[in-house]
DNA sequence: TAACCGTGGCC
DNA sequence: TGGCCAAGGTT
């Protein structure tokens, strides 16, 4: 859920999710219709269907209880470095490094001299964080090097004056500007993204199938994306078509 | 490697 | 107002 979605949004779903579904087992035994409704508006909607997916895989290879060792987390859908070594990390007590885009850029600064992080490069990335993870204490240095990143040296506004570090190659260098180009903005409005959202937030909206008539009117202004657009969510396995042509959000469309 | 994949808050 | 950004992953 926390991936590249902050954390005071995602806290009460999280609540909801562990209250209603404790164990891996109770997650995969539901349709995917209601873990999507139950996902809401979180964003990137995929990554509920890889985390029910991943859950009957737990339930079904793992006893129902999350692996410690990152390469099987690695092997998990959903799960990739940043999240197999959280995992391990915080969960086990490992002392493995854990880089999210906080650490990436603490250590940009502190380490690097750099304003910003670069072109994410997770040999590197590793490599730099591995030297500066102490043997001991493995989870409390992560959770405190992500604190960091994300109260105090942050992206757009770095509160220095209270920076714990005892020094930082970044303001001893005179905190230079960005050197790098600046990446592409993510972009949103007018993008198919957009128009699946529109979809999707109808078909949440309602408990059954609906209307070819209903997702039309998500997004009147060009047909061709519209199509296009509902042909990546059938095909992503978020939507479904009934036997009579309608659409719902898979799993709740009925026996087909 | 780069493009794609949501949503909403902040400045 | 609009661009930037957020506990990334997959193809």
């Amino acid at each position: 859920m926390l991936q590249q979605t902050p954390v005071a949004r995602v806290e009460p779903i999280w609540h909801e999710w562990v209250r209603r579904w404790p164990r891996p087992s109770d997650l995969a035994a539901e349709s995917p219709a209601e873990i999507v409704r139950a996902w809401g508006k979180l964003g990137y909607p995929r990554r509920a269907l890889r985390l029910h997916e991943c859950a009957g895989i737990l339930a079904r290879d793992h006893g129902d209880v999350v692996p410690e060792d990152v390469e099987q987390l690695l092997a998990l859908p959903g799960i990739g470095t940043y999240t197999a070594r959280a995992i391990a990390c915080f969960a086990y007590g490992q002392a493995v490094p854990v880089v999210d885009t906080n650490v990436r850029r603490v250590i940009a600064r502190a380490v690097r001299g750099e304003a910003e992080p670069g072109n994410p490069s997770a040999t590197r990335d590793l490599r730099e964080a591995t030297t500066i993870t102490p043997s001991r204490d493995g989870a409390v240095f992560a959770a405190a090097l992500m604190e960091l990143g994300a109260v105090i040296c942050t992206a757009r506004k770095p509160d220095c004056p209270r920076c714990p570090l005892p020094r930082c190659a970044w303001v001893e260098a005179g905190r230079p500007a960005p050197t790098g180009p600046k990446r592409a903005g993510q972009g949103y409005a007018g993008t198919d993204r957009q128009v699946r959202g529109r979809i999707l937030d109808v078909l949440r909206g309602e408990t059954g199938p609906v209307e070819r008539s209903r997702i039309d009117s998500a997004w009147l202004r060009d047909g061709v994306q519209r199509d296009r657009a509902l042909g990546s969510l059938l095909s992503d396995g978020l939507v479904e078509q009934t036997s009579d042509g309608r659409f719902a959000l898979a799993g709740e469309g009925g026996a087909d």
